[in-house]
DNA sequence: ACCATGACGTTTC
DNA sequence: CGAAACGCCATGG
């Protein structure tokens, strides 16, 4: 049973995106402590469907605020309906004032 | 134990 | 500014 590897953490965090936020791979590892590590967010999120809680793997985007992710979605196109959705405007597959919708656990989540 | 892969990121040419 | 190469860490075979 794994419970504090490096996937539930991801998991925690990106549960933890605000509705309306997304935020990206780099910024979840991160926090994680690994700067690296943005490829084992990616392969977190695709062990996503693993996990017994629904994660919001498309408020995850990569640094670009690309949907690279999209194509996971077994459906594409509905990543972004789901962004859409929540009041983020995307283009192309790029999210629009993505500095504004993104949010950084380690920005936001770090209490000072 | 080693090699290959992966929903990325940063640096360099 | 655009494309390519390297780096990074973890999982799988």
């Amino acid at each position: 049973m794994d419970n504090d590897n490096f996937f539930n953490k991801v998991y925690q965090v990106v549960e933890l995106i605000p509705h309306g936020r997304v935020t990206s791979y780099g910024a979840i590892a991160n926090y994680l402590g690994s700067r690296g590590a943005a490829r084992m967010v990616g392969w977190a999120m695709n062990g996503s469907h693993h996990s017994p809680n629904q994660i919001p793997a498309h408020r995850v985007v990569n640094s670009k605020g690309l949907l690279t992710g999209k194509i996971h979605f077994g459906d594409p196109g509905l990543m972004q309906k789901l962004l859409e959705n929540e009041g983020i405007e995307i283009v192309n597959d790029q999210i629009i004032r993505f500095n504004e919708v993104f949010w950084d656990p380690t920005k936001e989540l770090n209490e000072f």
